[in-house]
DNA sequence: CAAAATTCACTTGCGTACAATTTAATTGCG
DNA sequence: CGCAATTAAATTGTACGCAAGTGAATTTTG
């Protein structure tokens, strides 16, 4: 029985540069999105996060807690404390599943419902910033998602 | 004077969806190439962010704070802890510029260096976890560093 | 040249991320 | 049924990110 041969190859010394790195490219462009998103969301009292868990509870207005987290691949040491300060926002409520105790139903409050009217013009602004054709944001979100899908399968 | 006429257009529904966010198939692709770089970096000792700031300096062995911070698109309140917990450990060494005493010098120290011996584990790890063609990377990396400096444009 | 403005790094405070642990509830299995 | 394994969420501890503020050094300007 081989043990596991891995296969190191001599890398270009050209290929090892920080900016020829995928890795980096991900990393960077993810806060640039960050800082673009902010001055957008600060104006309705969101962060980036948080923003991402109030388009995945527009989707469906009532979720429990690890639904969330399958979605926004977070777990709930993220998602808890976060979760809190929406509730102290007032933009969702958290009850306990009464068939099983051991969930925690996140739902939307009206306040939280009424803020999906937001969405054209958050979606808009951002849109100009990113500047760049529906094509290649397809293309890109497509090569983006099966790239995560090999790096998830890797662990 | 007519104001800032923001052309907030009609978004279809579909487009409102999570997964059809191009912002989320960055953030969600950076988490999964952190994740996939912990148990490669844990074998010697870096978190991620320590590993690309090891990556500037392994291209040029003595930087200044402030330029590390530009390469990396990081301010000094990020960095100057994480520079922190680099010099505890060993790989580098801080030391105030004699020609303007504002600037922090920071250079590899001689087990700095030798971990640069790591790169070819760590980029053929990483680059087996990615699953791409050469070309893909290529073009993928292009593409996020445009859209990368649209958003930082439009700041 | 001296006061004002700027620059650089550090610090503080808040909000993620995530590993590891804890607690409570449910399931599975003999 | 009864107890061990599993599951869900919360908590704890460490490490980013980043805004805002501090303090020291340098540059700009009147």
């Amino acid at each position: 029985m081989k043990a596991k041969t891995a296969k190191v190859m001599e890398i270009p010394e050209e290929e090892k540069r920080l900016d020829k790195q995928l890795c980096f490219a991900v990393y960077a462009t993810a806060h640039a999105f960050t800082r673009a998103y902010k001055p957008i969301l600060d104006k309705v009292g969101l962060t980036y996060p948080q923003y991402l868990v109030m388009l995945v509870l527009w989707e469906k207005a009532e979720l429990p807690v690890k639904t969330i987290g399958e979605q926004l691949d977070l777990d709930s040491g993220t998602l808890s404390p976060l979760l809190k300060r929406l509730e102290q926002n007032g933009l969702i409520k958290r009850t306990r599943d009464s068939r099983d105790e051991r969930q925690v139903i996140v739902s939307l409050t009206p306040k939280g419902q009424a803020m999906r009217a937001e969405i054209n013009t958050i979606m808009s602004s951002i849109g100009e910033a990113i500047g760049c054709t529906l094509e290649e944001m397809g293309a890109m979100r497509e090569m983006l998602t099966r790239l995560r899908g090999n790096l998830n399968a890797s662990l």
